[in-house]
Order: C-alpha cells, then structure tokens, then sequence
DNA sequence: TCATTAAGTATGC
DNA sequence: GCATACTTAATGA
C-alpha cells in the first residue's frame, strides 16, 4: 500500500524496539494523507476510528468549551503519534486536530491499537509515556492560566512552541511553523490586541523578532526570566 | 492589569 | 482590491 521507507519509523519511540520486518507490517497497514493548511484531521467528539502519526508538518490542537470559545491546548511536532484515543480509553476524539501548515500524516483504524499494544514491544511504554507527558503539560497550563500574568503567560508559550517545535536559525529560535496573533491568544487566554501589543514591546526591546504569521526568539533566555518573575 | 472598542496600516493572493 | 494580519490609542472594569 503505502511505499513509505522503514527508516522514517525507526527511530521514533514507540517503534523503536522493532524489528525491520515489524516496521514493515505496521507500514503496510497504514494510510498516508496529505492535508492542506487549515485543514481539519478529525475533530472534537467525532468518534474515533483511526489513529494517527505525523511524518511531516504540525498539527494544532484545538478544544472547544461548551460556550464556543475554542483554546490551542498544544502542538505536534513530526514524529508524534496524535489522534491516539483508544491509549485513553476513549472512543470518541477529545479535540479537534488541524493543520497548522501543509502536513502528511500516517493513519491505522483503531481496532489494530490493541494488536500493536500485545504485538510489539515497547509501543505501549512508550505511547503510555507520551500520554503522560501531554497530560502533565497540560496541568500545567491550566494552572498557569489560573495563577499567572498575562505577560508571564505569553513567554512560557513562546518557550514552549520555540523548545518544541523552533529550529535554529542565526539570531535565534524560530518557531517552525506559521503562528498568528489571534493563535496565542487562543493559547494563552489572551486576546490578540494584547498580545500584540506585548510582542511590539518585546521586539523593541531585542528579545523577539516576528513578522506576519512568523516568530524568532532571539534572547531565549529574557523570556525565561519573563516567564517566571513577575515585573512590578 | 487587562479586555474591549475602534480605527487605522501592512501584507499577500 | 479585497480579505486577513497586525498595530495603536482610548476607555473603562
């Protein structure tokens, strides 16, 4: 079916352990997709008949409170398995997964999760770890939307997209894939005036450098302090 | 300290 | 030239 190379697996965490015959077989039981930017993978409540791994782009997840307002609750960086339900024992989707940029993801139907989980080895440790990361991230968050400053906010969100997914570029960490005012505001509470209004000041003051749709952090290190102390 | 309103400029298909 | 992204100032909770 799909003619993706075994190498593109191996070295990532849950299909580390396997043999190359094994990487085979999960390949030749998948399906590849490409979606455009903006596009939606699956979304919230849908119920969930596949599960994913992303090869290429971002993904953007996004969770709806029942008032319709919708928060950014993370991003997926190539590599990542997402969409993955059945590891929480659910049957339905509890986000809306989309496109950040152009992305190619991997698929399975769900009923092989349990396949996976008794046939190889290491795939269940290790999507039992990710998920366990992903929820404390997310405790995380949620405290720091109770607790923190605006401000304070917004630097740990740029951290946390530059440390995930930024590459490195000459002045800085650039966040690799396109972000928009109105996007962090959806993370972090916020609305985009302020944090327009935030990045102007920061970029006067050398510790960022954004233009449309596009973010380098120049001085990493300012916005750590920014992140943690708060000013006055 | 921050959201809201409002009114503007810049950018890209 | 229109939609989308972004900036800035004013006002008030």
């Amino acid at each position: 079916m799909s003619k993706i190379d075994e190498s593109l697996l191996t070295n990532l965490p849950p299909f580390r352990h396997l043999e190359r015959a094994q990487i085979r077989e999960i390949l030749d039981l998948s399906s590849v997709r490409r979606y455009d930017e903006g596009t939606a993978v699956f979304t919230e409540g849908m119920e969930a008949d596949r599960f994913y791994l992303l090869l290429d782009g971002y993904i953007r997840v996004i969770r709806t409170s029942p008032s319709g307002e919708h928060i950014i609750a993370m991003h997926i960086a190539a590599g990542q398995l997402f969409g993955i339900a059945p590891a929480i024992g659910r049957d339905t989707y509890p986000a809306t997964a989309t496109a950040a940029m152009e992305t190619i993801a991997l698929s399975w139907p769900v009923r092989l999760w349990h396949d996976f989980v008794a046939n190889y080895e290491g795939f269940a440790s290790e999507t039992y770890k990710i998920v366990g990361q992903r929820m404390q991230n997310l405790h995380e968050q949620v405290l720091e939307l109770a607790t923190q400053a605006v401000e304070q906010r917004l630097a740990s969100a740029l951290l946390r997209m530059a440390n995930q997914s930024g590459r490195k570029v000459e002045n800085g960490i650039e966040i690799a894939f396109p972000v928009t005012r109105q996007n962090i505001s959806d993370m972090t509470g916020t609305t985009l005036h302020t944090v327009s209004r935030l990045l102007s000041a920061w970029q006067k003051q050398g510790i960022v450098e954004s233009t449309r749709r596009h973010i380098v952090v120049t001085r990493p290190h300012d916005l750590m302090l920014l992140s943690t102390s708060s000013a006055q």
